[in-house]
DNA sequence: ACTATGGTGTAGCAATGGCTACATTGTGCA
DNA sequence: TGCACAATGTAGCCATTGCTACACCATAGT
């Protein structure tokens, strides 16, 4: 198929490759695909740096972190975090034994202590530039899970020129 | 059951509903929840929201928006793109009749100028407080989706005061 | 020591968002 | 005027992340 505008019979553009100007087109493209390819990858991890956050949290807490305090935490019924729980072992972020607690391996520690970091700067930095401080909470919890190294290396020389932290 | 710790059998720990502080451990926990849940759904939405702010480009730029062109901006395969337009159209987001490109209902062209707004601000807050430019292109496209009005606003404030914008 | 109760596990459903493989369609160009 | 071929559609696979329903287990308290 060579293309062939038509919405509504009004249009009538030909096109080989692409009709806008072929010098910016063509390089547009691959660099916007790849944007959206990191979002993905990042949405596809924001569930396991939840909950190992999430985990370690309960276990200085409540010195364990069970399977129904980790859902009700998240909100969320007790076999979906059962599940969740079981792709963190698979990933070998977490081990846990029937009706024991869920307990974090070095490696699954290691991330919740960069993404608990990670957190509380996004926070600090949504606070610093004006945002009500439950709204800064609350998108975190989003916003968190996008967050480039680079950026988040701008987002402390910010605070640090301000003072704050 | 009354929960005992048991790990390697150290911790003997008893507790009614929770061991925390009573106080803080009982109002910390429905927030907590509250903010996960809104991330879900700003998870959710996320997926429309690039769909539509691309669609919208896309007819900007070249008259007209197909299905193979989005799957290649997007970086999927166009199977992939086909199923989320077929849940756009459902949703009252755009149109669509076979061969011919898609469109968008009011509602999603409603949704793709407040999206487009939105990506604008993030970007430019981002690089605003010095990420650098390709990253804060980068990471703008999955925080867009988690920045409430509030901090929109707040965002839009703080550019203001700078001369920005 | 028993038992009621609540935590835990598991089965099975649905929606979403990826993919590959293959069928169908439209049209630019020979 | 046809037809080759790219664009589009469709079928069917898998993984993830929700849910409800139900079965199983551990223990606090009697
Ligand atoms: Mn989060
Ligand atoms: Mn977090
Ligand atoms: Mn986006
Ligand atoms: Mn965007």
């Amino acid at each position: 198929m060579r293309r062939v505008a038509s919405g509504g019979g009004l249009v009538t553009k030909k096109r080989s490759k692409s009709s806008a100007s072929a010098s910016t087109e063509l390089a547009t493209e691959p660099v916007q695909a790849d944007r959206f390819s990191k979002a993905r990858s990042a949405r596809s991890a924001s569930m396991l740096e939840d909950y190992t956050e999430l985990i370690a949290d309960l276990i200085a807490a409540n010195g364990e972190a069970r399977t129904t305090d980790i859902a009700r935490r998240l909100g969320v019924a007790h076999p979906t975090a059962s599940k969740t729980i079981a792709r963190l072992k698979r990933e070998g972020l977490a081990t846990a034994r029937p009706y024991r607690g869920i307990f974090l391996t070095e490696a699954g520690l290691a991330m919740a202590n960069s993404v608990r970091q990670r957190h509380r700067l996004v926070v600090d930095l949504l606070i610093a530039v004006g945002a009500p401080r439950e709204a800064a909470e609350a998108d975190a919890e989003g916003i968190e899970h996008y967050v480039s190294d680079a950026t988040l290396r701008a987002f402390e020389a910010f605070l640090h020129g301000r003072g704050q932290r």
